[in-house]
DNA sequence: CCTTGACCTTCCAGTAGCTGGAAGGACTAT
DNA sequence: ATAGTCCTTCCAGCTACTGGAAGGTCAAGG
C-alpha cells in the first residue's frame, strides 16, 4: 500500500494520542483498519478524515456514542443524516446554553465565597462550617 | 442514642441518596458511623453538617480529593483550613472562568455549524464530510 | 405466628472518555 | 549484535456516582 500511515504517523498527523485512536477503534467508532504482515495498523487518507471529523464532534461536545452512528452513516453514504446532525447540534446547542447559566451562576457563588473569606473574621466553626454557604445555594 | 437517623433519612434530610452516601463512607469523605445492633447506620446532626459541607464544596465543583482532606481539616478543627480553603476557591474560581471562555467559544462554534445546516445546499460529501467545520477549529 | 412491604446490609458491575503501564514483537541505525 | 524507538495486546485506574442482586430487619395487619 502506498502512503500508508501508522497509528503513531496518523497521531502526529492528527494531533490525537495513538492509544486514543485505539480505544476509538475498540468502541467501534473507527473501523479496523488493514494490518501490514507484522500486524501493523494501515491508514489512509480517509482514516485521517474519519479522524478529523470525530475530533470536530467530540470538540463540539457530542458524545461518542452519538459520533459512531453518524461516522457510521457518513461512511455508509445513507441518507437522513443531515436531519439527525441537525437536531444533535441543536440539543448540543441547549444543553450548551444551559451549562453556560450554571457556570455562571456558580461564579457568582464562588466569588461571594471568595468575599467572604477574604473579608470576614476568623472566627471558631462549632456549629458546622458555613464558610462555603452561598445565597440560594 | 436520641436523634439517631437511618442512612435513608439522612438522605431525605440533606437530599442526597443513600447510595452516594454510603460511597461517601467508602472512600472516606465522610466517617464511619457508629451502628446499631442490626448494623444499621446511625447519624446525628453532625452527620447532616457534615455531608452539607460535602454537598455545597461540590456545588461548587470541587473534587472530592479536596473535599475529604478539608473536611477532615474541619472535623479536626485543625488550622490552615482557611489558607488552603481560599486558595481551592481562587483555583476554582480561574478554573470556571477559562470553562466559561471556552463554552462560549463552542456555542459559537455550534450556532455556525447550525446556520450552515440550515442554510448550505444538500450536496454529496465526497471527500470527507465538512459540515462541521469550524472557523479555528 | 405469618406475611407483606419498606427499609437496611454487602458486593459486583457499569457509566464516559480516555490514560498509564507491563510484557513482548518489529524495525532502523550503528 | 545491540540500542532505541516504534508497534502489539491486555489489564487497570481515573471521577462521582448509579443500578442491581441477594439477603437481613422492622412495623403493621390478619
Amino acid at each position: 500500500m502506498a502512503h500508508a500511515l501508522t497509528i503513531g504517523q496518523l497521531a502526529k498527523a492528527t494531533g490525537v494520542a495513538s492509544k486514543t485512536i485505539r480505544y476509538y477503534e475498540q468502541i467501534g467508532v473507527l473501523p479496523t483498519p488493514t494490518r501490514s504482515a507484522a500486524r501493523y495498523r494501515q491508514y489512509d487518507q480517509s482514516g485521517v478524515q474519519r479522524l478529523r471529523f470525530i475530533r470536530r464532534a467530540r470538540s463540539l461536545g457530542l458524545p461518542l456514542r452519538e459520533i459512531k452512528t453518524l461516522a457510521t452513516a457518513l461512511e455508509g453514504g445513507r441518507p437522513g443524516l443531515r436531519p439527525r446532525l441537525l437536531a444533535l447540534v441543536r440539543q448540543q446547542l441547549s444543553a450548551v446554553q444551559h451549562q453556560s447559566d450554571e457556570l455562571q451562576l456558580l461564579q457568582q457563588q464562588l466569588e461571594q465565597v471568595l468575599q467572604r473569606l477574604l473579608t470576614s473574621p476568623h472566627r471558631r466553626h462549632k456549629d458546622g462550617c458555613r464558610c462555603l454557604e452561598v445565597e440560594g445555594g
